[in-house]
DNA sequence: TTTAGCACTCTCGGCACCAGAGTGCTAATT
DNA sequence: AATTAGCACTCTGGTGCCGAGAGTGCTAAA
């Protein structure tokens, strides 16, 4: 991205701002009586002509207003944008939330979704994290009714997961106890892998059993428990460039498929810090009208995940930035004392 | 509703058939043409005249084809609609797919949305199922990291509650097992409203566990446990009347705050058998454009949910209607068998 | 380098027009 | 009494035209 002179940074950074607050394509006279400039309309004209020439804005039409292209926003939010915190009020109030919330990572998914939506004003992402390694804790097997049991497991992350089956043959509460003790005997802290690995003279149901702690302890560990939190819709719908229900079709395929989404946020896991996308970046023609500002949040060797903003490109990029920012530290704080 | 020859009987099936498949309002010629008949489009245009006349159909314009009314729907639904099976094959299809699915009611409900979308062409809805009462099988407590601690409550439905709290005091592991051994032996096969009640010396640790177990429980035992699943958001969407992105707003709305779809889904628990709210039932502004197939799945002593699906009012009734009977006596058989 | 001036372009709302699709009504037919 | 042919009438939807307005690009002057 080649140097721009000091007057033109300043027409490119007011063009932006004008378009995102109106949504309408900004003319030269616009520009100098909002923002009172001290040149005429025609010196902006012609500096707009030269931005249009260097790709960083474009004309809809032969005599419109000019629009940011990509590149233009991207300058923005890299140059121009300036970094600001969220208003201290705001993190008060956010802060307050979690706090008064139950010690329950899916309650902090869900308030995480609602409070980046809120303050956002378009889409939230939350994913959970994921572990890369999880270790047992204790495990217990409960009779039920029909002959089946319930396996019930303990992590030492402090996840616990639940699976009903049927034994391959009926077993009593004493005999489940007993399973329950061998198995917690030979299994507790350990991770699915070593698990597995482990060779033991096992009974059939002990066998199922450990097959059935394997499976689940793999899942906890995979890749995010698939769901993706999402919430704020509604404030994304509103905002002009989806009155083009084309627009809309193509937001709701891309939260309903899910697969497009997940290979996104994987990749913000493997790096740091915010990351803004604008216009799918060229790699992802199903958000082209869109951008996305995502962070990861969590611990790198515990557990990873991440959250976002998604709307059109004509977004509040700083408002954005800082509320992903805030919230995506506040919950790795939250994790890191979970895990203690 | 008055009686209705059966010609005109005849004619109104056919305007609604016609206009379903299409979404153009139907013309007499049309209707002729379409279907044989052995009239002359005039007599049609009369007894449509008569079908307006009394409310079963409406104009857009003075002269275009009739577009049916909620009564005409209604009508249609229950007098001229007929009740069919789901194909056997889907049938056998969706059956498949739950038992090849884990022992899991959340499995079941994710699973259950997706099956109805995909089998109504729209938008599905499923609430989990709520427990009138449930009793306390087993409690258990872990020492966690930052010297909190975690409780895991089996209730003897077969469901699973944790959650990480902070003991008013410090606790080990061993201190811990002792108090949820003590208050296993008290509290297990209770009730929440009995264990509120009892009245024994507790330790403050003691004290505070039982106020969570009773939380816990009151909010297994509540409304649903608030989530609403659903799926197929983007079939409905795809549906001419939503090239009116103000009808898309009104869906979004809906979805995202829930109340309103609290409230509906909550009534269909009382009654029993698949119901039809057409066009809001003129008691739901905000659904005025839709339509609701819904049915309570279930046993009424035991766990009760509901489950059904959202489109246009312009719906194929039949097959929706089908689909969520055989997926709701599905999730009845399946949740039956899991309580024994 | 900036800017005044002006021609040019394109949108947008309004208006008129026309073809086409349907209806409602009347009068004739069965 | 029911049906239907015929016809006038209505309304939509597309097309083309017009004029006002908003902006631009370019040129020439400051």
């Amino acid at each position: 991205m080649a140097e721009l002179t000091d007057r033109r940074q300043k027409v490119l950074g007011l063009v932006v701002r004008q378009y995102i607050a109106t949504a309408i394509p900004v003319s030269s006279k616009t520009i100098v009586e909002q923002y009172g400039l001290d040149v005429s309309p025609a010196t902006i004209r012609n500096e707009m002509a030269y931005l249009e020439e260097q790709g960083y804005l474009t004309h809809p039409y032969t005599s419109s207003g000019r629009v940011p292209t990509e590149k233009g926003y991207r300058y923005f939010v890299e140059r121009l944008m300036g970094e600001a915190e969220l208003p201290l009020a705001e993190q008060r109030t956010i802060r307050h939330q979690f706090h008064q919330a139950r010690l329950d990572l899916e309650q902090w998914m869900k308030l995480a979704a609602t409070v980046l939506a809120r303050t956002a004003h378009n889409t939230s992402l939350v994913t959970a994290p994921t572990l890369p390694q999880s270790r047992l804790k204790h495990l217990e097997l409960i009779a039920a009714p029909n002959s089946r049991a319930l396996l019930v497991l303990v992590l030492r992350e402090g996840i616990v997961k639940q699976q009903m089956f049927t034994p391959v043959q009926p077993m009593t509460q004493e005999e489940l106890n007993q399973v329950a003790n061998h198995l917690n005997a030979l299994f507790t802290n350990l991770s699915a892998a070593q698990i597995a690995a482990l060779s033991h003279p096992l009974t059939p149901v002990e066998e199922q059993v450990t097959n059935l702690v394997i499976e689940l302890m793999a899942e906890a560990e995979g890749r995010f428990g698939g769901e993706i939190y999402h919430d704020g819709l509604l404030h994304t719908f509103r905002q002009p460039e989806f009155s083009e229900i084309e627009n809309v079709r193509q937001i709701i395929r891309v939260l309903e498929e899910q697969s497009l989404l997940e290979a996104i946020l994987a990749e913000v896991l493997s790096s740091s810090g915010v990351q803004v996308i604008i216009g799918g970046e060229g790699r992802w023609e199903e958000l082209s009208e869109c951008s996305m500002v995502l962070a990861p949040y969590g611990e790198a060797g515990r557990a990873l995940g991440a959250l976002g903003v998604l709307g059109p490109m004509r977004m509040r990029y700083g408002r954005a930035i800082s509320a992903v920012r805030y919230v995506a530290n506040l919950l790795s704080d939250l994790i890191h004392d979970w895990y203690g």
